[in-house]
DNA sequence: CCTTTACTTTACGTTAACGTTAACTTTTTG
DNA sequence: CAAAAAGTTAACGTTAACGTAAAGTAAAGG
């Protein structure tokens, strides 16, 4: 019932290269189960590999996704490491708001420049706008 | 009028060593006058760096953030460039935009392990909340 | 006047995140 | 069954973004 991928199966997909995939198993962000030689990568891995994605658009190093991803699976028994474990997430959430304001930031200045540029093409052509 | 700045006045206050403003310099991020040897920094440059650390928070590399500097520079009197120049900014918008969305789905989950901390610990204690 | 203190150029070192052979095995296909 | 396609490990190469050390100049303070 699990859907079940092969390295290139996940390289397309992702559009990364299988040596990026293996990099990634390297350094423990990935653990596919081995058939005779061949990885075969289950959900899990898919899962994982799109949050990684995702990490990477977001800028962050593969040690940062790496503490991300982990916040996913502890399963968080001890209470002594469950403040540690709050105080991270607390910590993430700020570094993401601060890049939501620079997003919203640097949108609007940018919004503003492809006003100036559309009145000096004067045309109100719109190409590629969304909706 | 204009406020002026040594290397050490923007790396203190900019929180990174001479060397980075140095390396930004290099790349032709930043200009500044010389009095003698010394470099000496005015309000331009002062933007120019606050928009460098921005684009470094959003993880974009010191070739992305040139171009997006540039954005604010180009006059643009050539409409065949305009063209070229509007598409760049509609791409940066679309990377910002999912951005955006990359962030918000994230900052959701992380709110989801949040709460679910907290409710192990059974407190209300919530230390570090923002209002 | 001497010596900190701030600055300079030059240049080699470092780390993350892969790219790129090379040399080999296994599987699929015409 | 031969050969192309897909996968493997091992290891060296590459680039960005600085760190770091060396060796020298210039101004300012005691």
């Amino acid at each position: 019932m699990e859907p079940l991928y092969s390295i290139t199966d996940l390289a397309r997909e992702f559009k990364v290269t299988t040596r990026t995939i293996r990099y990634y198993e390297d350094k423990n962000l990935l653990s596919p189960k081995r058939e005779g030689q061949r990885r075969i990568y289950g959900s899990r891995d898919h899962v994982r590999l799109r949050l990684i994605m995702r990490g990477k658009r977001l800028g962050f190093s593969i040690e940062e996704i790496q503490g991300l991803i982990n916040l996913y699976d502890v399963d968080a028994t001890e209470s002594s490491q469950l403040y540690k474990f709050l105080e991270m997430i607390r910590q993430r959430q700020q570094a993401l708001r601060q890049q939501q304001t620079d997003i919203s930031e640097t949108l609007s200045e940018l919004d503003k420049r492809e006003g100036e540029c559309e009145a000096l093409l004067g045309n109100t052509i719109d190409i590629g706008r969304r909706k």
